[in-house]
DNA sequence: CGTCCACGTCTAC
DNA sequence: TAGACCTGGACGG
């Protein structure tokens, strides 16, 4: 009785829930800060049984909580207060640095109605108490207390944009840039907030193959960083919009793709709401129709239109992918239910792991199969047919494109 | 029911 | 460069 389920609209009021790459920790420590202003938390912190993080040896009788990102990491701040008012005499702050892993969040809510998963907690002090916590289903998150920026992690993308582009540039001499640019980019050393959706929008905004070497893709903004003027940026940290469309380059979208993901969390993208629909409506290429898919080779999906490049892993047959349907992605009335593909009997399976050799061989034969009998419409034009109905209010047909697989 | 897949690191051969 | 670490949703039988 207690633990039922959260009306919707009340859970979308008090969550952060998202795909966390460097915009949602960015819009988490909005959040944080945003329902934490002017509240005061008290007591200890408390830690699921069940997650293998470290004890946040922290207590305090009322203390306030704020937060910071950095790429793809977030920093509390839990600091004491006496009679209203910051005290750093009585008692010492702490920090706490969070990564998402695969499923992390912040939630806000009733103590009653904390959600499940929910590893590390902060309670408020007031006579109906609620709770900040850090929710991270698949546990793949953690948190440091007393922590610091993760050392080997660079500048954020995002919030240190400068730093970024120097830190890229200065080092392309480094081995990380011998690889493919698509995995260069999910290296957090240099490129720390983007991760794989936002590596995939990227390139495709630059019709970059994902597959051409790094250092031959950034050697050339060096040259040009040497020449012009165009990126001694000045007052701001950010190149403004003007610059932006007339000189984007890799480096400038690197910072400007992931602000955009930001700017839908502050306005329709609720990253609360559970509700992926307008960041999904904002995908060109990740998990979209007709782009195609590989594995690279640390067995992570690459999106991307066009050339794979000449560092495409060998013997990869490419081809034009589905996308799946994504967890909340939309109500669907029933209606414009697609072909699904076959999949491949194939038995056995090992243990199944993530992005290993297995998986990405399995995914190829199945897509080889896919592409030898039909490029299949899909879950993501029926998904967009009906959103596009949803907000128009009028009753969408339209599946009707749709080929049938044969099979 | 079972298999595959997912927004990310980590660490051990 | 494989795996390990996890839960849960989508989909197929």
């Amino acid at each position: 009785m207690s633990c039922n389920a959260v009306h919707p609209l009340l859970a979308a009021a008090v969550r952060c829930e998202t795909m966390p790459e460097g915009p949602e920790l960015h819009l988490a420590s909005l959040f944080v800060n945003k329902v934490c202003t002017g509240l005061v938390f008290t007591g200890a912190v408390q830690k699921s049984a069940i997650s293998k993080c470290p004890e946040v040896p922290f207590t305090s009788d009322a203390y306030s909580i704020t937060a910071i990102s950095r790429g793809k990491e977030v920093r509390l701040t839990l600091n004491p207060i006496r009679a209203g008012k910051v005290n750093r005499a009585v008692a010492q702050s702490m920090d706490v640095v969070f990564r998402f892993g695969m499923s992390g969040y912040f939630s806000f809510n009733k103590v009653e109605e904390l959600p499940k998963h929910a590893h590390l907690r902060f309670y408020t002090k007031e006579k109906i108490p609620k709770v900040l916590s850090f929710v991270d289903p698949r546990r793949f998150g953690s948190w440091q207390p007393n922590g610091t920026w993760q050392a080997e992690r660079g500048p954020c993308v995002m919030l240190e944009y400068q730093q970024f582009r120097l830190n890229v540039l200065s080092h392309l001499s480094d081995r990380s840039f011998e690889k493919p640019i698509c995995e260069a980019l999910l290296n957090q050393k240099y490129f720390n907030g983007i991760g794989n959706y936002l590596r995939a929008e990227i390139l495709h905004r630059l019709s970059i193959p994902p597959f051409v070497k790094a250092r031959n893709v950034l050697e050339r903004l060096q040259t040009k960083e040497a020449s012009g003027d165009e990126w001694k940026l000045s007052e701001d940290e950010a190149p403004n919009e003007k610059l932006r469309t007339e000189t984007a380059d890799l480096l400038s979208l690197c910072h400007t793709v992931p602000m955009e993901v930001v700017n839908l969390g502050e306005k329709g993208y609720e990253p609360a709401k559970k509700d992926y629909s307008v960041l999904m409506a904002w995908m060109q290429c990740y998990s979209v129709e007709g782009m195609m898919s590989l594995r690279d080779h640390n067995g992570r999906t690459i999106w991307f239109k066009g050339d794979a490049g000449p560092m495409a892993p060998k013997g990869r047959k490419l081809a034009r992918t589905k996308k799946r349907k994504l967890k909340d992605d939309d109500d669907d009335n029933g209606v414009a239910k697609d072909k699904p593909s076959k999949k491949l009997p194939k038995g056995r399976k090992g243990k199944p792991g993530n992005g290993c050799k297995k998986a990405e061989v399995k995914q190829e034969i199945r897509q080889w199969r896919r592409a030898a009998s039909q490029p299949g419409v899909s879950r993501q034009s029926s998904r967009r047919i009906v959103r596009l109905k949803r907000n128009s209010g009028s009753a969408g047909p339209a599946v009707g494109g749709q080929k049938k697989k044969v099979e």
